[in-house]
DNA sequence: TTTT
DNA sequence: TTTT
């Protein structure tokens, strides 16, 4: 059954990743979505920087072996990003055995809108996402 | 920027609707979408029943205004429901004064796929959702 | 680059399928979408049989290989879908030598949201659609 | 039902508007989504200037109303856009009083992800599309 | 050309 | 926690 997310927004820090001891590459992105704010009637406004406010979402996006070694590798803070993957909760326990809830995407496809910020990354290439 | 979520799946629970203070009609429902589970080798296989094993997700729906009437007023468990919408996050301080979080989804449109189930929705008509 | 269509309809008449010589199989289905019709002031009206009235779009929908096999064997006239393709245009001469242009979505994924309606498929089992 | 588009992709030319007797303003753009060709391993291969040869999809998208003048006003060619709407075919008789069908994407919602390229709009404010 |  |  359908279940889709499509965002296109910054990448908020430098991704992290891991490798599971199986061998698969667990790389993580935080991705900022922004829309204009509005206020009580329902009209946007600017900050006290004079951009014009907005509100932002903040998504956990996990990326999985090949995109994930790619989003690792080419990735960066402050880049432009448009991905699709799909909507997954996740729960635990914490450390004191409360039951504990998550939410993050799971990338199919990342595509790289700006160049990569990283000074060790000026010539990286584009990359194929899948 | 883009933040989309378009879902699949079908009413979990009957909608719980409020009215906010401001007179906003505020209705959650919980939608469920399903894909094929899959074991290490990537292979589909079937439940105790015979039934092809299926991941589940939960998705925390929220509605405002004229689409939260229509949805308290003609959504039930079992129906099949497309939607469309966007990923927000939510924060809190729950008893204990630690901060939790939570997701849901803001629908902006909402199509019912299946008749309602309720008994006392039996002749109610199509709904346009916006 | 993002390039999506997510469509939710009927199947207006059953799937044609055709092998290529390269042996691809390439299975093309009608879907029908469709959304209340509005007038001048905006507003949905019935049509002469009492039923709101609606604006219909047939789209031209592609599948290859493992996914087009499986439209053909499972997917018939009335059934409803949703899928997940992409926005491709073609453009060919036509025996008059004017150039003519089409659009089709090439579907990724295709999932069954009604039971078959085809007298052979009665007991089709559910599919996995990729 | 569900008949969505989305599109990130590059403005081919600036916008053409116009003015319907009505009032409405109808705003017409094309815009280039791409996607690495492969060939028929189905591996991407560089062209003759050493880029990643790629497929080239031309989407005709039409914007009215607000949304319209606001894409006339501040789109323009190279322009990086995001949009969302959906796929709307269209059928005329040509001066031979032959059948011709078209296909556009009528926009819903237009993101400007880079800044415009005309030389009159170079302190055009960022825009809230809807 | 579908379905309710 | 991003960017304009």
């Amino acid at each position: 059954m359908t279940n889709i997310a499509i965002l296109v927004g910054r990448i908020a820090r430098d991704p992290e990743t891991r490798t599971t001891q199986g061998g698969t590459t667990v790389t993580t992105i935080s991705l900022v979505t922004d829309r204009p704010a509005r206020d009580k009637e329902g009209k946007t406004y600017k900050d006290e920087n004079g951009y014009t406010a907005k509100d932002s979402e903040f998504h956990r996006v996990t990326c999985f072996n090949g995109l994930g070694q790619n989003v690792a590798k080419y990735c960066s803070k402050g880049q432009l990003v448009s991905l699709e993957g799909r909507i997954h909760y996740t729960q635990w326990n914490d450390q004191d055995g409360n039951k504990r809830y998550g939410c993050e995407i799971l990338a199919d496809k990342v595509d790289f809108l700006s160049r990569p910020n990283r000074s060790d990354n000026q010539d990286a290439p584009p990359i194929d996402e899948d």
